[in-house]
DNA sequence: GTCTATAAGATGATAGAC
DNA sequence: GTCTATCATCTTATAGAC
């Protein structure tokens, strides 16, 4: 057991850091941060749970580390999507897309609404990031709500703002209801409803 | 301490069952399966943790029982709803204010989005209840929109269900995001724009 | 039904050697 | 940076007295 651990050691030399983050990021969208611990943890990358606390010294430390790396690469998504040349429609399905493909049929968590859930376990900055999050999402959903509604290739009644906190609401609604059944189907179909009845 | 304790027990006499109930449900929609403990609740209800087992011998049987009573008293209400004579707008904005109510301001979880987030923790049967609760709000929720798209109050585009399941998806990402910032400002906005939109 | 006592293990975190 | 060793506490659960 040693000898596999020390082994593992070798093999992620210098990515120890990215190796844990990589763990964790997977556990907690899983099992959520009251679910998982730093054995878990160990035992994935093959490094003693003292070592997780030289990164990061405690368990909250690690949640919002996490949070950061889901943010930076959603924000860069956001960015790809709008240069995309789609419509509204095919903007706002690409975006529910993301969140289908971090889902898995149902096997894991938007890790965003797990900690949302399990706030109560999570320090002041940890929570900032999930404001945070929530604060992008919505505000590039408006921008796309906004441009479609001008466009008219979109029906939005009321405040382009109330429309992103709607849509927002339902992907990660769909996110929840796909796992509690481990299954995508309905997801795509809630998806689909919605951009229909957004026409 | 142990005095406050033994007042307490004779508080509750052949109420302590209901009263574990009571303190589990509340700690599930704070803190999530994960996050509590039976030492919280014996704090809580005045009992040692080895008379909660006396009454459910593991944690999840604890869980699949709040699920029940849960789902049992969501059913009831949704028979309340149907008989108020209120239009198709008028019974899924009481339906939403069900959870509007149940989340006080963010300050809880609906239980049945927060143990399907933590599924991986709970057993079979607890799932089934899970299921079965999202089988029960689904099928009604698929009958109003029946109603309200042959009476022609409700714009529904495609079948009933998937409209059902849209809007279920919706309102439990309504009481995550206003969660997320401990606010039911977001919920309220999220419910207008989504039956706005369905005109 | 509720208690005391206890098991057997997990948990987050720290100190200090190498 | 990673390890060993250790801590103090918490956790679910059981046995058996009253």
């Amino acid at each position: 057991m040693a000898t596999a651990a020390r082994k593992k050691k070798v093999a992620h030399q210098g990515n120890a850091k990215k190796e844990v983050l990589k763990a964790a990021y997977s556990l907690i969208k899983t099992r959520g941060f009251n679910g998982f611990s730093f054995k878990d943890i160990s035992e994935m990358v093959g490094i003693r749970t003292s070592s997780i606390h030289y990164y990061f010294p405690t368990k909250n430390d690690l949640a919002k580390a996490i949070i950061e790396l889901h943010r930076a690469y959603f924000f860069e998504q956001l960015g790809t999507i709008a240069a995309s040349g789609e419509d509204t429609k095919g903007r706002l399905r690409a975006y529910a897309d993301l969140y289908y493909e971090m889902s898995v049929d149902g096997a894991y968590m938007c890790p965003v609404a797990m900690l949302s859930a399990e706030r109560e376990a999570l320090s002041e900055t940890t929570i900032e990031q999930l404001t945070g999050y929530y604060d992008d999402q919505r505000m590039w959903l408006t921008e796309q709500f906004e441009v479609g509604k001008n466009d008219g290739d979109i029906r939005v009644i009321g405040r382009s703002v109330n429309a992103a906190s709607m849509f927002l609401a339902t992907v990660e609604g769909a996110v929840i209801l796909a796992r509690s059944v481990k299954s995508s189907h309905d997801f795509k179909n809630i998806i689909n409803q919605m951009l229909n009845q957004l026409i």
